[in-house]
DNA sequence: AGCACGCCGACT
DNA sequence: GTCGGCGTGCTC
């Protein structure tokens, strides 16, 4: 028997339980390419369609079975690297994805490809067998057997007028007069945003609107006629419509669409200004020593835990200089980049040309740009977001993991993986140093700090000496009842107080409209979403309820669908509902609401925090956004509107999310030379989390919360696991969760008796119902270790194996950040 | 998941 | 007698 090559591939469409390298023959002809970390099309299932695969690994054996050959090699060269393989395989087997997924994520967007099926006429079909077939069927045949091409499904059926949908072609090719290809490969394209406008002169477009319109297409063609072009996403929203309108009005000849590319370029012309040495205090060398030493002796990882504006980039550069000098990559990781402006602005000064970005803003496009930049060693500091964490750096030297805590960093989809996680496994590999960097570390960090796992390194003293805020509680309980007012008098005070002098004040809410649900008050009826089981939200700016779940929209009314009154009334208060109240109560005052609803283009936002930073607003309103990493000299108030809804909030770690944020917010106030002050407001004045974020006192804090963790079994004295369940009909979802429960007590006594384990659940989730779907869930309180990923893998490929349950998929997501 | 094969009911 | 329903098992 003749030595054969086989390439073990990843395939495309798996699901966990059936998912595994399959065995693929690699033909001669493509020995040379079909290399590990290569795309490949492979032949799958019994109707052998074309996927895309990922080849793991080749290797020689003597043919005994028959297996299938590859069908195609996609790339000249590969895409992925040993470490990073390797790395995909570790990632299946903590996140419970299926291989090539979890591949899939460390590639590029605009790398993907989608697989497009094309039809042809089938050799040899007698022209009398045409007579069988239906008019619409007989014309597909003949164009095609005119045309005697292979000619794509969708333009196939864009030139016979049919849907997108259509089964006919399908329908042909059992009936034997067409044959199917599935090789065709296209390139998915930029994602662009479309866009729409009045395609009438302003006459013809006033005479329209002196003709018959609809009520809608009016309000659409008015709200055009005054914005230009907009998003159809924008138009729908202000226009309260649907896209049928819009669809309607372009038909008509009214309007039309054009494509937008909303994303800003990445910075084009990078010299580096400012190469020259950095100063470092004496506390920021001292950190910086070390931390090289460490770097020096293998890496590892290290938390640096330093007060807001103590200067813990300077320690960054600083090691970046040094790590670089060896040509060794730095990796840059900030929570979300569209906050950290400065950060990388100051990244682009310093090391200029050699910098890549990668984040969400970038266009499919820049994103391969900057990617190739970085494989093929161009690019020697990245900076970017979670997903950056798998940029293909052939040595990587330091990561740094700015602002640790943020929960940004966790993916809460397939693979859900932890960006500290996945870097960790990287400075293992490459022998570099992990910088965990955080004025608020999440508590398991500091916890593996505390017991040796990680080094530690503190810097305490606040930039130029400067102050902390003085803080003041107000107790909402004095406030005279009745007003309906979000903001107490006290804080309107110190905010007219601070407008007169000339100062600016930041204002946090928590969430947007959070609080501004509908409900009736002679029954007490919330106005919910009908697909999701969820509170809406009131939208002043288009007078609509809105579902933040699902984006369903409907006006408001006052009648109550439950009990008929007409008593719904709107409640509590979100951006919209304060900046409202803040124009009544403060009249004068220049007022910027920023929020997600307002931050619909992305550089609008920059835009906006350009302006509050030039002084062209007195008030600065928003969510958590105006916590991060914003540092305006002019700010000497900030206020926090309602303490009470981050405390009390039902996840275990409320507390720790409550402290960092108030630590951060009173920490935006009096960054310049004047003093600052901070105002926070709650019903519950005597909490302790409170007085600690005013004092800004990390280590007070941290020692009664982990003591809390350690007596209610929470991380990092366990691990929590959830087991989700989603499907379509309730029951079955229910029965589907019971059912995992079942056979997980049943495996854990029998083959894992010695596995700490809680259950808690089955439990509907806390929004059961999403875009039809319900949904349910498993806590498991355990410890992540590979006899437990073994256990719970094997009870999901079981679980999706079973007949009954088809129509429930379970997924596992360890350590999630929130619980919904 | 997606797809083909197979074994039962409604039909020319 | 055949077409097509969806139940069942497999994917190198």
């Amino acid at each position: 028997m003749p030595a054969v090559m086989i390439a073990q591939v990843a395939v495309e469409q798996t699901a966990i339980y059936f998912d595994k390298g399959y065995d693929y023959l690699v033909p001669p002809s493509m020995q040379e390419t079909a290399l590990p970390g290569c795309r490949v099309l492979v032949p799958f299932g019994r109707g052998n369609r074309k996927r895309q695969g990922i080849v793991l690994s080749v290797r020689q054996e003597t043919a005994l079975e028959s297996i299938k050959p590859i069908a195609a090699v996609l790339d000249k060269a590969p895409l992925l690297s040993n470490e990073l393989l390797s790395l995909g395989k570790w990632l299946r087997e903590k996140t419970y994805c299926p291989q090539f997924d979890a591949l899939k994520a460390m590639l590029p967007a605009g790398m993907s490809l989608r697989l497009v099926a094309s039809y042809a006429i089938a050799p040899d079909v007698a022209p009398e067998r045409m007579e069988t077939l239906a008019p619409e069927e007989r014309r597909i045949v003949q164009h095609l057997a005119d045309s005697g091409a292979h000619v794509e499904r969708e333009r196939l059926l864009e030139i016979m007028g049919l849907s997108p949908e259509s089964d006919l072609p399908e329908q042909l090719v059992k009936k034997g007069f067409l044959t199917r290809s599935d090789d065709s490969v296209r390139r998915i394209g930029d994602a662009t945003v479309k866009m729409v406008r009045l395609a009438l002169s302003d006459e013809e477009t006033q005479a329209l609107l002196e003709g018959k319109l609809t009520p809608k297409q009016r309000e659409v063609v008015t709200l055009l006629s005054q914005a230009g072009g907009a998003s159809v996403k924008e138009v729908c929203y202000f226009a309260a419509c649907g896209v049928s309108v819009v669809n309607t009005l372009v038909r008509k000849g009214v309007l039309e669409f054009y494509a937008n590319e909303t994303y800003r370029a990445p910075v084009k012309e990078r010299p580096a200004q400012d190469a020259g040495s950095i100063r470092l205090t004496d506390e920021q060398q001292k950190a910086f020593e070390q931390l090289l030493t460490q770097y020096q002796a293998g890496g590892g990882v290290s938390l640096l835990y330093g007060v807001t504006g103590s200067g813990k980039t300077q320690v960054f550069m600083r090691l970046a200089d040094e790590v670089l000098k060896l040509g060794r990559a730095v990796l840059v990781m900030v929570p979300e980049i569209s906050l950290t402006p400065q950060t990388l602005s100051l990244f682009y000064r310093r090391y200029g040309g050699q910098v890549a970005v990668i984040h969400s803003g970038l266009s499919l496009g820049e994103r391969l740009d900057e990617w190739k930049r970085i494989k093929n060693g161009q690019a020697k500091v990245i900076v970017g977001t979670r997903s950056a964490v798998f940029a293909p750096c052939e040595d990587l030297g330091l990561i740094i993991l700015d602002e640790e805590q943020e929960h940004t960093y966790k993916s809460e989809s397939s693979p859900r993986f932890h960006a500290r996680d996945v870097a960790k496994f990287r400075v293992k590999w490459h022998k570099a140093l992990l910088l965990l960097s955080s004025a608020t570390p999440s508590l398991e960090s500091f916890y593996q700090a505390s017991r040796g796992r990680y080094t530690l390194n503190r810097l305490e003293t606040r930039y130029g000496d400067a102050n902390l805020p003085a803080v003041s509680v107000i107790d909402m309980r004095l406030e005279p009842p009745g007003t309906g007012n979000a903001l107490s008098g006290p804080l309107v005070e110190e905010l007219q107080e601070n407008l007169q002098a000339g100062r600016q004040s930041i204002l946090l809410l928590n969430r947007r409209g959070y609080n501004t649900f509908a409900s009736c008050r002679s029954c007490g009826e919330v106005v919910t979403c009908p697909n999701c089981s969820i509170s809406m939200t009131y939208h002043t700016a288009n007078g609509q309820m809105m579902c933040h779940y699902c984006g369903h929209m409907q006006p408001f009314t006052t009648k109550c669908s439950h009990c008929g009154e007409d008593q719904v009334r709107y409640s509590g208060f979100g951006t919209q509902r304060v900046e409202q109240e803040l124009i009544d109560r403060l009249p004068g005052a220049r007022i910027l609401r920023l929020d997600t609803d307002t931050t619909m283009t992305r550089d609008s936002h920059e835009r906006k925090l350009g302006s509050f930073a030039k002084g062209e607003y007195d008030i600065m309103i928003g969510t958590q956004m105006v916590a991060k990493g914003l540092d305006f000299e002019n700010v000497t108030l900030v206020g926090i509107v309602s303490a009470d809804q981050s405390l009390f909030s039902d996840d275990y770690r409320s507390y720790e999310r409550a402290f960092a944020l108030f630590t951060q917010v009173v920490g935006r106030s009096g960054r310049g030379k004047h003093a600052g002050r901070a105002v926070i407001q709650t019903y519950t004045p005597d909490h302790p989390v409170i007085a600690l974020a005013a004092r800004q006192d990390y280590d007070a804090f941290y020692k009664s919360e982990i003591a809390s963790r350690k007596t209610m079994l929470y991380p990092p004295f366990c691990d929590l696991c959830l087991v989700g369940f989603v499907g379509r009909e309730e029951e079955k979802v229910q029965a589907g969760a019971r059912e995992f429960l079942h056979e997980l007590k049943e495996v854990a006594q029998r083959d894992y008796p010695k596995l700490p384990l809680r259950v808690l659940g089955p439990a509907p989730a806390v929004v059961c119902k999403v875009a039809g779907k319900y949904r349910y869930r498993l806590l498991l309180k355990c410890r992540d270790t590979a006899e437990f990923r073994r256990f719970l893998m094997g009870l999901l490929v079981s679980f999706g194996k079973k007949r009954g349950f088809s129509e429930v998929t379970a997924y596992a997501d360890m350590n999630p950040e929130g619980i919904l």
